[in-house]
DNA sequence: GGCGCAACCTATCGATCGGTAGATTAGCCG
DNA sequence: CGGCTAATCTACCGATCGATAGGTTGCGCC
């Protein structure tokens, strides 16, 4: 059971800061993803990464620093839409844009886990992810409102969509047979329509 | 600080049972939706009723038992749609229905709130919450397709609704300035027209 | 008015929580 | 090859977790 000597202090592998530190952030995205920020804890993740709880604590000094580490990755990771999406005012030409983002979503099943999970927990006030999500929130609907402005209201279209993105994200995390590709053509197929 | 005379059990005031169940069924449904279950500790609820920890543990076994009393007493509360969904073949009838049922949930922030919540936290397999959504999240489309059966293809638009529907609650309770009714008005305008 | 049921209490359990202190040693650089 | 930096370790902290054991007492019922 034992790997190394016994009673010995363990011949630990060391690996450089920046590779142990990108390890521990995918590890606790996969955890959290999976379980939610308030399921995981510190222990874990330690044993996720094969090291010891004060290890993870020498590379973040406490378990928001590392939420806040895998909210950025996640950041990182996301499909870069917001900029491209404002220079159409052709409405088949942003619905292309967000259905690309769905379709290259539908590939990335953790990273959109891990969203809805948090999305959720980060509603408390004392969550130490509120703060991220209030103002993402708002970002997103502005972006989508400027997306939509050829809509007799912007902002109430941005809702709209808003409330079915995330929607359909959260039910395809739910049941990852669903087509999310299909429902959203469904949608759009309305929504993008000028009548 | 200390009400009673010191160093003496408290005279503490008796409760029939139910009366006790039912408030620790509702302060348990208050914390949870505010912070989730993972979040909320025995000593929370058992505070939130100026009583022990044992003695909630007298009223409900465990706090997996706890949760379930919670997530059964939320059933009761919920408004009755599926039963006169089924009746209507009608599109604008079926949107009166469920437009009503927005209408309805928006006086109930505490428990759509709840319901979002824990939808999130119970993705986890491992949530003692998983299996009640699983089979509500199923029974919930199901119904959805039966009153969409006059579309195309009802299941698709159940889950395009679903997705809708969900989603805008949980935008809601994100931002309680905003207005579901307007919101949902705008998508059932093109969702419930046979073009 | 006193007796028994049970709602409530105190005390405590072992496990686990996030985090700290300080020793050990791997691995690079001169 | 010897010495320094720092990645990792062991050991431990006080708080809190859900839960159990067993005592106390409010209160309804005869």
């Amino acid at each position: 059971m034992n790997a190394a000597t016994d009673s010995t202090p363990r011949a630990q592998r060391r690996l450089a800061p920046e590779v142990r530190r990108r390890q521990i952030v995918l590890e606790a995205a996969r955890l959290i993803s999976a379980a939610g920020f308030n399921a995981v804890s510190l222990a874990d993740i330690a044993d996720a990464c094969g090291i010891r709880k004060p290890s993870v604590l020498h590379h973040f000094p406490s378990m928001a620093d590392l939420l806040a580490a895998v909210l950025a990755h996640r950041d990182e990771l996301s499909y870069p839409v917001r900029r491209e999406v404002e220079d159409f005012a052709d409405p088949a030409a942003v619905n292309e844009v967000f259905r690309s983002t769905v379709e290259h979503n539908q590939q990335q099943r953790e990273l959109v886990r891990l969203y809805v999970v948090l999305r959720a927990e980060a509603l408390d006030v004392g969550h130490p992810a509120h703060g991220y999500f209030l103002e993402r929130e708002q970002r997103a609907l502005d972006g989508f409102a400027r997306a939509l402005s050829w809509k007799p209201k912007p902002m109430l279209a941005a809702r709209e969509l808003y409330s079915f993105w995330t929607g359909l994200e959260a039910l395809w995390v739910a049941d990852p047979t669903v087509d999310m590709l299909e429902v959203w053509d469904a949608f759009a197929e309305r929504f993008f329509t000028i009548s």
